[in-house]
DNA sequence: GTTACATTTAGATGAGTGTCTAAATATATG
DNA sequence: CATATATTTAGACACTCATCTAAATGTAAC
């Protein structure tokens, strides 16, 4: 997992929410943009940045790019974060 | 949880490492500050960011101020990202 | 190929961030 | 009170980032 992309991913609110969104279905860029209130330019850097840090998935369809949520990252990442958590001992850290 | 905060908080390589130091135990700004290239200054900042996160807790104890984790935080943030995982039909997400 | 739609790229701008040096505050000790 | 130690605050600077407008690219349909 590259560490420091998805966390610097997961700094903004819009990001967030983009992810939020996609955890209901997957969604083409156009679909979530009208959530927003943004250009389509800002919305694709968002997807830039969501995409370094693998936290989704592209995939062409006819006109438009349909993104999905990558579960597996987040996963890893949740687990990460548990592992901050001292008073914890049941599955042990890794530094 | 100060969501944003939390996030912003994490999104910096140091201050995830001072966490990851404090889940060892509390230490001192000083004894921390051994620990990584940067000026009392620099890291006192970064402690600012924390706290307003309410990532950590601060005691003053004699010339020195401990800090020290404050793990309720972590484990809501845990849960939020597991609740952006689909597929976990377990216990109800709430928006 | 041209027109229409969907998304990305390029370049610019203003706000935010991490870092520094220097000065200030707080606590303990002589 | 003066000195030493520990941390914070103030101000500055370079860099990153979210956003925009305008132009470019990609795909489909005519």
């Amino acid at each position: 997992m590259k560490q420091q992309e998805v966390f610097r991913a997961l700094a903004d609110p819009t990001r967030r929410a983009i992810l939020k969104r996609l955890q209901r279905s997957a969604a083409s860029a156009g679909e979530i943009g009208t959530l927003f209130d943004i250009t389509g330019a800002s919305l694709s850097h968002h997807f830039t940045v969501l995409k370094q840090a693998d936290l989704v998935r592209t995939e062409r369809r006819g006109r438009s790019i349909v993104y999905s949520l990558n579960t597996t990252v987040m996963e890893d990442l949740a687990r990460l974060l548990l592992d901050l958590v001292p008073a914890r001992s049941k599955s042990g850290g890794k530094s």
